[in-house]
DNA sequence: TAGTGGTCTAGACCACCGT
DNA sequence: CGGTGGTCTAGACCACTAA
């Protein structure tokens, strides 16, 4: 089955299809195995075969799957546990919690309710936790703008979620967020409130879609009445905005966020190397 | 010479100093070039040893290098070029010019002054060239807050850097800039004048300390009566306060900034992943 | 052409995990 | 104990760069 092409070794036979997309042999094995994840062959939390199966599968040795799988690790888009095997990563473990919320407490007393307990040493924890308050989640066609982040067609069905997050009993960050409507049938602000944890977690588990990676842009902006009214803060006060698309497999937007931000006990963290 | 513990084999001899830490032996390498990066055996630009002088130094197979000099290219201490060689990364590359840089134009006709060029892929060229103009440069004694940062004992001097950069004519963002006075001698606005390109290449290149890491912590603020009228804004507008905190090798922390951005027309961009 | 990093292999052994 | 990922080796060959 599986014919790889041997990066101009002539080994493998077979050139039929592919074009002339000379790829390392390891980068094809990735590209294989991505598709698996996509297509949901291995889902989230599940092991995928180990190292030895699947350069046996693909008539390579373990050292070049093992080389795709490193790549895979670095995206995020496995765990490897030693002794265990590799598992498909999932928006339901505490590793990825806080992969996609940058927001933190600023240090002192604040917002330590519930530190992660037995934790060593990985990332500095937030160990913050918030409590969402849905405002309204509601269907209709995306305006243009919308449309196109999204990569819909404009008039295309899409659902907005606006909720509060609340620390500390003090409403923090007002967000906006657009989800196409293909993807999401079934959301509602019932569902919401009903489910317990992350809402990528929610997303991932009960509609399929797993979020991989985003891009966000940042600015300063002020409270206008509206918002000012639902974080309960004067208007005028200035908000972070960040405005956030997120992707899934295939690069593919699937979320449009904007959260404004009450900086004044929180604030957005970042590291550059 | 050069004695690496064989990670509980007991091939290499001598376990005396070391202690009770056993790390894989292409940590070991990798900490042993590290040194030599900041020994400054090796200067930015410069390349290191091959990859089998290297082998033959350390009495280890060249994949073992290979695997320690990955590392290092992974944290960007180090660039790889096929065909020629492993370069000791630096500040004066191009490549390197906006990995500390992530305030960009909005998307529009603005701020295409001067895209470099020749670029294909890597990342999204913010093409972006933006005019330093200093307004002051003293030495003092630091306060405690900025000794804390910096790691210094308060009343140590240190040197404030105070600097507009404009883009486009436009005053976009107000630095404070504090550095251990020890590691700066002879900086002063002249010299900060007199310098073309990018302010890190010069801390580079004029004073042997090379920024490696940094951690950012961005917040929504408004403008007082003094940095309004410096970023030419009026009083109360939203400014984007990024604080930050350099590191060179070994962690240590060499800079502490505030830059106050004016988020009109720029953003600070992120990616998540 | 010689030297560099980049890919791929095959096999050995280690550290860790569950049973 | 058997199976998993993690380390290390030795050697072959490829792709790129410069002289």
């Amino acid at each position: 089955m599986n014919e790889l092409s041997r990066s101009a070794r002539g080994e493998g036979a077979a050139e039929a299809d592919a074009g002339p997309t000379f790829a390392p042999l390891y980068r094809q094995i990735r590209a294989l195995l991505m598709r698996g994840l996509q297509s949901g062959e291995w889902k989230p939390g599940e092991p995928i075969p180990s190292e030895v199966e699947l350069a046996a599968r693909y008539r390579v040795s373990q050292g070049t799957v093992r080389k795709a799988i490193d790549e895979l690790a670095a995206a995020n888009l496995v765990v490897r546990r030693q002794g265990r095997g590799t598992f498909v990563a999932s928006h339901r473990e505490v590793r990825a919690q806080f992969r996609f919320l940058r927001l933190r407490p600023d240090e002192g007393e604040a917002g330590m309710s519930g530190p992660p307990e037995g934790e060593g040493a990985d990332e500095p924890a937030p160990g913050m936790v918030m409590i969402s308050r849905v405002l309204e989640c509601r269907r209709l066609r995306a305006p243009s703008e919308i449309a196109r982040a999204l990569a819909l067609r404009a008039g295309e069905a899409v659902v907005l979620i606006r909720r509060v997050l609340e620390a500390e009993g003090r409403p923090t960050v007002l967000d906006e967020i657009w989800l196409p409507g293909s993807r999401f049938r079934g959301l509602s602000a019932e569902r919401l409130d009903a489910w317990h944890g992350p809402l990528y977690a929610m997303f991932e588990t009960e509609f399929g879609t797993r979020m991989i990676r985003a891009t966000e842009r940042l600015k300063a902006v002020t409270a206008d009445r509206a918002r000012a009214r639902a974080l309960q803060v004067a208007e005028g006060v200035p908000l972070l905005l960040v405005e956030r698309v997120s992707r899934t497999y295939g690069d593919q937007p699937v979320e449009l966020r904007r959260g404004y931000c009450v900086t004044e006990r929180h604030h957005y963290f970042n590291e550059l190397s």
